[in-house]
DNA sequence: CCGATTTCAGCCTTGGGGCC
DNA sequence: GGCCCCAAGGCTGAAATCGG
């Protein structure tokens, strides 16, 4: 380590465990205790920062009066002017480029979107040290107003300003363990996440499944062409798939037919398709699903529409795969609406399922492996609406 | 084991192309 | 002109993983 003359150094003292800085003001040493225990990471912030920690200990020990910091300069442009300091975008980038294995490409790119963003607020030539837990705080408000320069006016949710928490979280996390901070201001106080709250999943109830059914009948019927009265026959048997297997919609459509074992009666679900692309199932675990009987009887009546044509279960009338699932959701809204239920998503299948198994006394054990959950609290937080009670049961506690 | 954080995937919007 | 498919970008819900 450098002993510039007029900096501060980390000062050995053997007696003592914690490390100790020194400097000379007015050509005498004066020292100070970090009370930061010897440790390598220590050293290597205080390596790091030893000029403006020296001055900050100093003064709240009353050594040396506010006069004698060099060139007039308060404390916290001191701490801002150390040259070895890296910039925010400089140091970001590393830190996420270096990270990056544990992404998926569409991850990553979301992530340096979210960074390029922070790097539009708190400016690309910020020093690391210089963002305090205040300006985060600011920053989230302001998120959450739809006063930031790139928002347009629009408040982001909760969600979203956690999301970019997460992004500046990792870069100043790696900033502590890198030895440039010592402290990670979004720990602090005043720049907590804020809160969300969960919701109940919208679920819907047989009669309302019958409707959506209904109606996807409804426009199949009263189509004026082909591709019109194809696509809502799939739908029909999309959405009844949907609700007796509890698939996700991306998992559904990526259905191939060798996946279906119609005799033992299970569905492999080894496949997922977004945006075109075909990849692993979400936590990239395949699974086997219990084929029940409705499901089966689904499959069998697709299987005389596409099982001779492709490999594929789901086609578009252009008989190809689909390549998202994005249509499906404008689909079951538009269904929902000629229905006269409440709009909500295909996803909500999922749910639905969900909360009917449980309802019809299907173990917790059974679903989880059904949905491909690793635990049943992610299912017991996102997936029962409101479970209705057994009243033939109730009823018959008499007193 | 549970709440917080991080990552992945669905949802929403805009827009274009093709088909009937 | 209405309807469906497809693409792409950004927001946010779903769900795994982390950390205490």
């Amino acid at each position: 380590m450098s002993r510039r003359k007029g900096c501060a150094y980390i000062w050995e003292r053997k007696d003592t465990r914690v490390l100790w800085l020194c400097r000379y003001v007015n050509k005498k040493p004066v020292r100070v205790s970090t009370g930061l225990p010897d440790t390598k990471q220590n050293r290597l912030f205080l390596n790091r920062n030893a000029e403006s920690e020296f001055w900050r200990i100093a003064l709240e020990q009353g050594k040396v009066e506010p006069d004698q910091i060099p060139n007039n300069s308060s404390l916290s442009i001191i701490m801002q002017q150390d040259p070895a300091m890296p910039k925010l975008r400089e140091y970001g980038e590393y830190t996420l480029n270096a990270t990056l294995s544990g992404r998926s490409t569409k991850t990553q790119q979301d992530v340096k979107k979210k960074f390029n963003r922070i790097c539009l607020y708190f400016g690309d030539e910020t020093p690391i040290n210089s963002i305090t837990a205040t300006m985060i705080a600011e920053w989230q408000t302001k998120l959450s107003q739809g006063k930031v320069s790139y928002q347009n006016g629009k408040p982001y949710s909760n969600k979203t300003i956690i999301n970019y928490r997460s992004v500046l979280n990792t870069i100043l996390s790696a900033a502590v363990d890198d030895g440039l901070i010592q402290r990670n201001p979004m720990e602090s106080r005043i720049a907590k996440a804020p809160r969300i709250i969960k919701k109940i999943p919208t679920v819907y109830s047989l009669e309302e499944i019958r409707a959506l059914l209904e109606s996807c009948r409804h426009y199949a019927k009263n189509a004026r062409n082909f591709q019109t009265e194809w696509a809502w026959k799939q739908m029909f048997y999309m959405l009844k798939l949907g609700f007796f297997t509890g698939l996700r919609s991306g998992e559904l459509i990526a259905l191939q037919w060798h996946d279906i074992n119609f005799d033992q009666n299970y569905i492999h679900v080894q496949r997922r398709i977004r945006d075109g692309d075909e990849d692993l199932p979400k936590g990239y675990k395949k699974r086997f699903v219990d084929l029940l009987p409705q499901a089966k009887e689904v499959l069998k009546t697709q299987q005389l529409l596409t099982g001779l044509k492709s490999k594929w279960v789901w086609l578009t009338y252009q008989g190809n795969p689909y390549s998202s699932t994005d249509s499906l959701d404008e689909m079951f809204k538009k269904a929902c609406r000629h229905a006269g239920v409440k709009v909500g998503k295909f996803y909500n299948m999922r749910h639905s399922f969900a909360t009917l198994m449980i309802e019809n006394g299907m173990s917790e054990s059974w679903l989880i492996q059904n949905t491909g959950h690793v635990d049943i609290s992610t299912t017991r937080d996102y997936y029962f609406g409101k479970i209705k009670p057994n009243l033939d049961a109730i009823n018959k506690l008499v007193v």
